[in-house]
DNA sequence: AACTCCATGTAACATGTTACATGATTCG
DNA sequence: CGAATCATGTAACATGTTACATGGAGTT
C-alpha cells in the first residue's frame, strides 16, 4: 500500500513527469524503492484522482507533450500523516540466497559466479552513492551540511544506502572466500 | 517466479506439511524470503502439479490430518537448474525510509520512535541467529563444521542474515545519534 | 469459559511484472 | 542509417496480502 508514499517523497524534490519520476526512481531512490514506469504512471493517475498530486500538461517543441505532476496541499498533509504511522517489518526477498540455500543440490560454481557479479554490482552502486554525496554536500563536512537542518531526511537514506551496499560488499566476500578456495 | 524454488529449498531440510512450512519460513528461511501461509497453500498445489513436490496423507488421532510434502527427483533437478540461472537484482522496498526521506514535512518524533522500534527488532533477530548458529555448528568451530564440507549453503545464508543484522543495527544506530541530539 | 495451537482452505483485492504499441528526435 | 532517448500508455498475467471460515484439542 505505499508506492503512492514512495512517489509522493520523491515529489518533494519538484515536480516531474512520469517518464522523468522513472529516472528519479533510478537514482536517488532506487536506494530504498523500486518501481517500473508502468507502475508509476498508474499511480500518478490514482494520486490525481485522489487529489494528493495536480498535473499540468507542459507543451513542447520538438518532443511529445507531457504531464509534470506537483505535491498539493493534501499530499503534503498525506505524506506527514504517513510518517506516524508505524513501520512495517522489511520482507527480504533475495533470489540468490535461495541459490546459495540449495548449494548442496546445486551449481556451486553457478553461484560463486552469481555473487561475483552482485559483487561488482555492489561496487558500482557505491561508487554511484558516492558521487551523489559530494553533490549533496556541496563541498561541506557532513557536520556543516546537517547544522543546515534542511534535508535531512536524503542525506539519511542516502547514508542508508551506502551502508547497504558497503555490507554487500562485505557479505559478498565473506561468501566467495569460503568458497573459492575449497581446501 | 521464484518463492516456487524458495519452497523447494525449504524442503531440502526435510519433509513438511504446509503448516510447518510456514513456520518454517518463519524461523530459518524469514532471512531470505517471506511468505504468507495462504501462498504456502497454493505454490504448494501447483507444485504437485507439476511433479515437483508429492504429497502423501498424514492421519493424526487428535489432530487434524495433514498432507506432507516430499522434493521429488524432478523437484531437485528443478533446484539444480534454478541455481544455474543469473540471479536477478534485490529490490529494496523499506517503508521506513520513504518516512525518513520526508522527513522535512514529516513527524521527526514519530520515524525517531519507529527507527527505535527497529533497532530493537533487529537486536532480537540477531539473537535468535545467534542461537540457531549454535544449534547447527553444534559445539564445533565454524571451520570444523565448513570442513564436513555438507550444508555450506544453510551456514552461509545464516551468516547472511546475521550480517545483514548486524548492519541493520549499526544504521538505526546512526540514525538515532544524528537525529536525537538535535543540538 | 476463553484463548491459543493445529491444520487447511476460499475469495477478493492490491500490487508488481512483462510484453506490446506508438511516434518523433537526436546522436554517432 | 540505426540506435538510443523522450514520452505515454494498454492489456494480460503473476504474485502477494487480507479477511473470513471451519473445527477439534489442549491450556489457563
Amino acid at each position: 500500500m505505499s508506492l503512492r508514499h514512495a512517489v509522493l517523497a520523491a515529489l518533494l524534490e519538484g515536480e516531474a513527469s512520469g517518464y522523468e519520476l522513472a529516472k528519479r526512481f533510478d537514482l536517488s531512490v532506487a536506494n530504498f524503492w523500486s518501481a517500473t514506469p508502468q507502475q508509476l504512471y498508474r499511480d500518478l493517475e490514482r494520486l490525481e484522482a485522489d487529489g494528493l498530486v495536480s498535473a499540468r500538461v507542459v507543451e513542447q517543441q520538438r518532443r511529445p507533450n507531457k504531464r509534470v505532476f506537483t505535491l498539493t496541499a493534501a499530499g503534503r498533509d498525506e505524506l506527514h500523516t504517513f510518517t506516524q504511522e508505524p513501520a512495517r517489518p522489511v520482507a527480504m526477498r533475495d533470489d540468490l540466497l535461495v541459490k546459495l540455500q540449495a548449494l548442496d543440490v546445486g551449481d556451486p560454481e553457478a553461484v560463486i559466479k552469481s555473487f561475483g557479479a552482485r559483487l561488482e554490482r555492489s561496487r558500482e552502486k557505491l561508487a554511484r552513492y558516492d558521487r551523489l554525496r559530494e553533490v549533496l554536500l556541496a563541498g561541506r563536512t557532513e557536520d556543516e551540511y546537517l547544522a543546515a537542518g534542511d534535508r535531512v531526511g536524503p542525506y539519511l537514506t542516502l547514508l542508508g544506502g551506502r551502508m547497504y551496499e558497503q555490507q554487500n560488499i562485505r557479505y559478498a566476500t565473506a561468501v566467495l572466500n569460503i568458497l573459492l578456495p575449497p581446501r
